[in-house]
RNA sequence: GGAUCCGUAGUGAAGUGGUUAUCACGCCUCCCUGUCACGGAGGAGAUCGCCGGUUCAAAUCCGGUCGGGUCCGCCA
């Protein structure tokens, strides 16, 4: 019988059998030390030369060599324990050695920190989750996994499993198309995420849904991103008031993932509502990191009469106080600078407060009251830097929203340990699609506008009309969307009409979401929900800033599984066999 | 689709125009009875991602290309 190496310390005089990989040999000629690895942890063979066979097998050994082992537990001598390791005040005598499987020499290395070379790592996968940290990862996620389900069962939540197999949907990420051979020139899609589904349970009478669903989207990743397939806590809830209902039932799971589970501080027990558009206002971001100020501010009236072009002639004129920024190095200006164009800025204006003076190439520009009525606003002390953002309002706040985040990474102000939560509410229902000059949907079609029809009555312009506003959340983590829900549209006719805001007219709609706006003409009650990224939250509970870290299997920056060597092209009698043509 | 950074033995790194490209780990041979990242002696292993250009001379400078990271677009 095999005794995990954890357990063998409890053994002590006894014979027992473990079985793993070589760690490291240690071979002094006339005794040979093994180190053996299994899930629990790393203990000692001794192996003389006296058990014959056991010596010439281990002189052999090398590193990753699969063994089984059988021999006497014993303490070890005062000297000769290793205080590093837990099992180190015991090693085991050795009296039978076998060779289960050999290892050529691993081509990447999983002894120590991780390797810089993530491609090799991504390649042997397999060897790389041998690694005590990955190992931990995937046993944490587990745990997580089953925290969460505890969560929502104690919530009365149903788990239903939706298809996986599912319809193309016009909206949204791209999809990723499934041929059917059955059925030649028609296609499933693979689900982006349950939505549609997940309301037709609330029709069909589940009162609260829940899925760890996966989502599969075919668009480019981000270190946040995975390409693919990815994990959602999917939910649904029927009957409810008001979206503040949804956000009050899963408050409680997140808060205790984050100082329960996760061990890490919250900034605040209270989570603060916030609106769309304050949110851009005070951080320039529908996702702020609420760990540390640096809030923008408005210097469009304190600089109404100034001479200075730039802020004059800029329909927005904001600033943040970078505290401590005047130590900033030219260079390191240079740097942010170039960090402000690549985001649509054209420059980077800043005054830096120093020695109890003003500093900068624009304040020959700016009138002493000016440079004052600044300080006073940005509330800029001696050894402050103040940047400034003067264009358009969405270019300054993309611009100050990314040099706040920015700053706080170069002056360490994002403290590991402390996770900041906040809703975000209120989002605009239409956005201004600049590329196509029109109106499109802003998060989702499928959501109930604030005011419900009424909110329609009257707004006929397109002002008018990116000014509804959708009962929409996010929730935020540390500067990560972790969340996005809504109260959802159960009426056809605000349907249709929510749609035909855009041009759109009943045909389409009944066409491209027949089965939904049918299903909602039976008695559809009111419903609302939220879907949570599980591998971006557990991501920031492991105190990670690259999702593939925490995922097993997860496929590399353009999409590939350079393991598996996916996606790969088929043969040709399979592709003829679905009726595709390349 | 765009921007930017990176690419040097199996692995991780050093090397910013000039002898035979340096180091550590790993690998091979030998020695070693208390090590624990054991130690000692010796050895093999690199057309410096690829192609082209500049130069008397290129790992090094320039252009292109391929691969990877990050960001923008995109992600209802």
């Amino acid at each position: 019988m095999r005794t995990y190496v954890a357990n063998t310390m409890q053994q002590v005089g006894q014979s027992v059998t473990v079985k793993g990989w070589v760690q490291s040999r240690r071979d002094h000629g006339g005794l040979i030390f093994i180190d053996v690895r299994d899930h629990t942890g790393i203990a000692q063979l001794a192996i003389r030369p006296e058990q014959a066979q056991a010596f010439a097998l281990a002189e052999q050994l090398r590193d990753e060599f699969v063994i089984s082992a059988t021999g006497t537990v014993r303490d070890r001598a005062e000297g000769l324990k290793n205080p590093h390791i837990p099992t180190g005040g015991i090693e085991i005598k050795v009296d039978d050695l076998t060779i289960l499987n050999r290892s050529e020499p691993l081509p990447i290395q999983i002894q120590g920190e991780a390797m810089a070379n993530e491609e090799l790592r991504l390649k042997y996968r397999y060897l790389d989750l041998r690694r005590p940290k990955m190992q931990a990862t995937l046993k944490k996620r587990a745990a997580f996994y089953k925290y969460i389900r505890e969560y929502m069962e104690a919530g009365d939540f149903t788990e239903v499993t939706t298809p996986i197999l599912a319809n193309s949907s016009p909206e949204g990420a791209r999809d990723f198309l499934v041929p059917s051979r059955v059925h030649q020139g028609k296609f499933y899609a693979l689900p982006q995420a349950p939505q549609q589904f997940k309301q037709l349970l609330m029709v069909g009478g589940v009162a609260r849904y829940y899925q760890i669903a996966t989502c599969f989207r075919d668009e480019d990743p981000r270190a946040d991103r995975l390409y693919g397939d990815f994990y959602q806590l999917d939910l649904e809830m029927s009957f409810v008031e008001d979206g503040e209902e949804v956000r009050t039932t899963m408050e409680p799971l997140i808060k205790r993932l984050v100082t329960e589970f996760g061990g890490k501080t919250l900034l605040s027990e209270d989570i603060p509502r916030i609106p769309f558009e304050e949110a851009m206002d005070r951080f320039g971001s529908d996702k702020p990191d609420l760990r540390f100020g640096m809030e923008l501010v408005d210097l469009k009236t304190e600089l109404q009469s100034t001479e200075f072009g730039v802020f004059k002639n800029a329909a927005c004129v904001k600033a943040i106080c970078v505290k401590s920024g005047a130590s900033l190095s030219r260079s390191q200006i240079d740097k942010f600078t170039d960090t402000a164009k690549s985001e649509g800025a054209g420059g980077l204006a800043y005054l830096t407060f120093e020695d109890g003076d003003v500093k900068s190439p624009i304040a020959k520009f700016l009138k002493a009251e000016e440079v004052e009525a600044i300080k006073s606003k940005t509330g800029a002390t001696d050894g402050d830097i103040v940047l400034f953002g003067a264009d358009s309002r969405a270019v300054v706040n993309k611009v100050l929203g990314r040099l706040r985040s920015e700053f706080a990474n170069h002056f360490e102000l994002k403290d590991p340990n402390v996770v900041a939560l906040a809703w975000i509410v209120d989002f605009p229902f239409y956005e201004w699609d600049e590329k196509a000059k029109k109106l499109d949907f802003g998060h989702n079609p499928f959501s109930m506008p604030k005011g419900g029809e009424a909110a329609l009555v009257g707004n006929e312009s397109d002002d008018d009309k990116l000014k509804i506003v959708a009962d929409q959340y996010d929730m935020v983590m540390n500067g990560y969307e972790i969340c996005s829900g809504a109260v959802r549209n159960h009426n056809p006719d605000v349907m249709y009409k929510m749609f035909g805001a855009l041009g759109y007219d009943t045909a389409y709609v009944d066409a491209k979401f027949g089965a939904m706006i049918n299903a909602f003409k039976f008695g559809a009650p009111p419903h609302a929900g939220c879907a949570f990224g599980l591998d971006r939250i557990f991501m920031v509970l492991q105190s990670e800033d690259n999702i593939r870290e925490v995922v097993a299997f997860p496929k590399n920056g353009s999409g590939i599984d350079t393991m598996m060597n996916s996606p790969t092209p088929v043969e040709p009698a399979q592709l003829k066999e679905l009726g595709i043509q390349i």
